[in-house]
DNA sequence: CGGACAAGCTGA
DNA sequence: CAGCTTGTCCGG
């Protein structure tokens, strides 16, 4: 008979953010930390988690029975550190890395084997950090790299990638290669056992792997990366704990690297960073005649030569749908109708012109020329294919986020952004209107606008490999962002973000938090640390601290609301 | 979250 | 005042 023992328990009840501690009996075996185990919790039956150990007492309940295994010590750890830092019931997180199936057992992970030299050949070894990578260039030689220089290291390599459907293909090409790879819900197990290579999406970041020897995130800027559903945690933020924590290296990629991304290290490019960017060619709006369709003569021009050629799909129209805002244009010199104070569209309020922020209501005119014929410039896809079918005489397929996946697709295609998960190559993608992504009101709208061409460049090809093209129509033919599309050079581009993310205290150069709700304002109340400010804005109430620490303690130190409340950390 | 228990309401 | 609803408390 061992010494009596007790260990703290975390439930799946997220409501009871709070752990409980239970005696250890032997039907409840050899529990360890991190474990499933179901209790007995105030005359219910519930599941929940060990957490820790406790001090022995007969007021303890007995813990029912050990139900099989969680996550390791060390990803059980890094959970709580992610609680407090997106303020979140520990549970919550708890749930993302529990298997849908009771693990009881499991498997001996393979070694990590050594490459072949032949595949190795092309591969050179970066320092870790953040890369520059043009966006038609292949991650494969970088990812096979760190594997290398990891793989004697005890522990797993995580490699992340933006979507499901392109880690599926990358974890084909990593094992025809000789890695053992593991991944998915269904591979719990072995990603528990230490399995030598995990490939995945936002989730495997938090694989629960015992130890990670190094990591790689492909096109960390991607908005993939960040959960809409509160708990809002990013991936890198995650990714780059757990590395700190495991002492691993870590190596980001990113087509145009945001100030968040470079956390203040220096901005590097991965080769020759222009020849990875697609050909762009500008058609300025505002020099061509407002009676042109909605493709401009040269649109229509690079569109049947797209069509000359064999791509199943020859075209994409693709157009940024930003809800119910709507841009207007003056039709007499073309210019658009922009904030005077924030620069962004505005739209019609009242039968007068405002911006999404209403910093200045104004009368319907155009700054520029004086003219009052400003009309909407805005459409929606479906208007859009039909006007794109009558100029090119083709027929023409919508793409939408709702289209059927498997529905067959035209040699042109008129969608939304959906498309760069339908089509893998065609020959010309055109922006319909990219004054959207100019003008959306958002810090990363330029940004957005230019990996919006990057992604356009996997389906075209690199002006380097000459294949196809991007065109870009815009009343803004000067602007910075479209002038650093035309010459693939983004230097200035993340200078301008750096600066203005200092400027306006955005990570890194500071962290904030959205609270809303009914309780938000008797929350915000209580938040009276030092160096802390809170902002009243149309949704809610913004928190301000000089950076994240100090954000998640001015957090947990306020009393919570009796009132619901939610709290999104960004 | 959800069961326990207390206080409030109602109808015979 | 039993039987039911509604509200608040609190969990090991």
């Amino acid at each position: 008979m061992s010494a009596p023992r007790a260990v703290r328990i975390v439930t799946e009840v997220a409501a009871v953010d709070r752990p409980f501690d239970y005696l250890v009996t032997e039907a409840s075996r050899q529990v360890a930390l991190g474990d499933r185990v179901r209790v007995d919790f105030h005359h219910r039956s519930v599941r929940g988690w060990v957490i820790g150990e406790a001090v022995v007492s007969d007021e303890l309940k007995p813990l029912t029975k050990w139900l099989g295994y969680g996550p390791p010590p060390s990803l059980l750890a890094l959970l709580e550190w992610a609680s407090g830092r997106w303020y979140s019931p520990l549970s919550r997180f708890l749930i993302s890395t529990t298997p849908r199936r009771l693990i009881t057992s499991l498997p001996t992970a393979p070694p990590a084997r050594a490459l072949d030299a032949s595949v190795l050949r092309d591969v050179v070894l970066r320092e870790p950090g953040v890369l520059a990578m043009a966006p038609t260039v292949d991650p494969l030689p970088l990812i096979l790299a760190s594997y290398e220089a990891t793989r004697t290291h005890e522990g797993s390599l995580l490699v992340l990638v933006p979507t499901e459907s392109w880690a599926t293909r990358l974890r084909g090409r990593l094992e025809q290669r000789g890695c053992a790879v593991a991944a998915g819900d269904a591979q719990w197990d072995r990603m528990r056992a230490g399995w030598p290579v995990i490939v995945g999406s936002r989730g495997a970041a938090l694989a629960p792997v015992p130890q990670v020897c190094g990591a790689v995130i492909v096109d960390a800027d991607d908005e993939a990366y960040r959960s809409e559903r509160s708990p809002t945690w990013d991936a890198v933020t995650m990714l780059r704990e757990r590395c700190r924590r495991d002492e691993a290296p870590l190596w980001c990629t990113s087509m145009v690297p945001s100030p968040a991304l470079l956390d203040g290290q220096e901005f590097r490019s991965l080769g020759e960073a222009g020849d990875g960017w697609p050909r762009v060619t500008v058609a300025d709006r505002r020099h061509r005649d407002p009676h042109e369709g909605v493709l401009t003569n040269i649109a229509v021009t690079e569109a049947h030569r797209a069509l000359a050629g064999d791509d199943d799909v020859a075209v994409v129209v693709v157009l940024q749908r930003l809800g119910a805002g709507r841009l207007f244009a003056c039709q007499s010199c073309g210019e658009l109708a922009r904030c005077a104070v924030c620069g962004q569209g505005e739209e019609e309020v009242d039968a007068q012109l405002a911006c999404r922020d209403r910093h200045e209501l104004r009368a319907n005119f155009c700054r520029a020329c004086g003219a009052t014929n400003l009309r909407k410039v805005r459409v929606g896809v479906t208007t859009l294919a039909r006007d794109v079918a009558l100029q090119l005489s083709q027929g023409v397929s919508e793409l939408t986020a709702a289209s059927d996946p498997g529905s067959p697709l035209a040699r042109v295609v008129v969608g939304t952004e959906a498309v760069w998960q339908r089509v893998r190559r065609c020959g010309l993608v055109i922006f319909a209107d990219f004054d959207q992504y100019l003008l959306a009101p958002r810090e990363s709208a330029r940004r957005n606008a230019i990996t919006a061409v990057g992604k356009a460049g996997r389906l075209v090809g690199s002006r380097a490999d000459g294949r196809g093209g991007v065109i870009i129509q815009t009343r803004r033919g000067d602007d910075d962002v479209v002038l650093a599309l035309r010459d693939a050079n983004f230097a200035s581009i993340v200078a301008d973000d750096v600066a203005t993310s200092k400027l306006l205290g955005l990570a890194p150069y500071g962290a904030q938090a959205k609270v809303s709700g009914e309780g938000a304002e008797e929350f915000v109340r209580e938040m009276t640390t030092p160096g802390v400010t809170v902002r009243a804005t149309a949704e809610g109430f913004v928190v301000r601290a000089a950076d994240a620490r100090g954000l998640t303690e001015a957090l947990r130190n306020a009393r919570r609301p009796s009132a619901p409340f939610r709290v999104a950390v960004l």
